[in-house]
Formats: structure tokens, sequence, C-alpha cells
DNA sequence: GCATTATGCAAGTATCTGCTTGCGTGTCAA
DNA sequence: TTGACACGCAAGCAGATACTTGCATAATGC
């Protein structure tokens, strides 16, 4: 729960969701390239990576080797969580 | 938008907006007094005020000055704006 | 008026975070 | 097998962030 605030905190994370909504499984590589043409987002490939493994850390983006490409999609569960605990609360949260 | 997720970010200010779920319109001792007793939270006076204030301006709470002391209310508005967007996106994102 | 209460403001510090740089590993194709 | 490609790992650095400390301001009660 704490990783996925963290993770939603960085606006270029935020963007990379946005990309990755737009076309599910997309490459490092077409993330990056995603971001600098539409976004104006120009970050190196590295740092995208580090975002990305955020993003996955927090249950945000599930991956999915092939080959030597690894291939992001988005998994929204997480953001069901928060809803249901900040939006919807069936119980008490203290 | 950037600020509301910046403000939920931290730990000790989720626990404030749960605080405020529990009883509304508590001032300043009084969630620090709450964050001690059901969270632990032995931040100084000063640290809740300056994170009252981060979500003051992120729009997760507002406030109403009574004589010397600061009432805080929660207001749910900017997490319904995050589930729009991200959960139910009526439009492109892109 | 004077002390107390409730809070705000501002500077300093330590930790965290995002980014870069350089190198390493595994995969594919010729 | 050799080179190119897609990606990961780790160290270092700059800026951001959370916290503390000290002082200031405004309202309440005697």
């Amino acid at each position: 729960m704490a990783d996925v605030f963290k993770a939603l905190a960085d606006e270029t994370r935020r963007r990379i969701l946005d990309a990755l909504a737009v076309r599910d499984g997309q490459t490092l590589f077409e993330i990056c390239s995603h971001l600098i043409a539409r976004h104006g987002i120009n970050s190196s490939r590295q740092a995208i990576s580090q975002h990305l493994a955020v993003l996955e850390s927090a249950g945000l983006v599930t991956v999915e080797w092939q080959g030597r490409s690894k291939l992001h999609y988005v998994n929204r569960a997480p953001l069901e969580d928060i809803t249901q605990r900040w939006l919807h609360p069936g119980k008490d949260p203290a």
C-alpha cells in the first residue's frame, strides 16, 4: 500500500502508466520512445528502467520476458485497493 | 493532481487522514494525541503541522478557524478525481 | 495587563530520491 | 563464434523532503 502511493508520487512514473494504458505490453525502449514523443520526457534508459522497477515492486506493473525483451503490463488492482480503503471504507482503518 | 499523490506518499500523512476519518474537525493537538495513542507516531507538533499544510495545499484537508483553534476536515474529492482518471478513464490520457 | 494556550514561520540538518555513468549478463543474428 | 542488442547492477551526486529547534503572532482566561 505504501509502495503504491510512493510509486504514484512521481510524474514520470505516472506518465509511464499512461503510456502503457495507450498500448499494453511495451518494452523498455518502446516506453522511452513513447515518453519522449508524447510527453517531452527525455530521461535516460536507465532512469526509466529504475522507474519501472519501482512500479513493478509496487505491483502496478507486471512483466513478462520474451527472449531478450521484457514486456510491461499495467495492473490496476492496487489502485482499486486504494479506493476500497479511502473512498469506501468498510471498516475502521485505525 | 501531482500534489495529491505526493501528499499521500507519506505514511504519517495517511495516518492523519485516518485520524480525521475517525473523527472529523480535530485540532492540531488532538491529531497529535491521536497519532501517538493509536499509531505509535511520536513526531513533534511542528512536524504534524507541516504535514497538515501539505495535505491542505493538496486539497485533501480543509480548515476552519475557531478562535485560536484550527479545525481540520477531510476532503475526499481529490481522491475521487484520482479514481476517475486512473480507474475509469473516459478519455485518452496521452 | 499578563500569563497561558494554539498555532505559524524560518533556518539548519540528515536522510531519501531520482538521475547519471560505467560495466556486466544474457539473447539473437550473421 | 563474434558482434550487436536489450536489459540489469552498483556507485556517486544533486536536489528534495521530513524533522528539529527557536522565535513570533494571535486568542483566551485570570
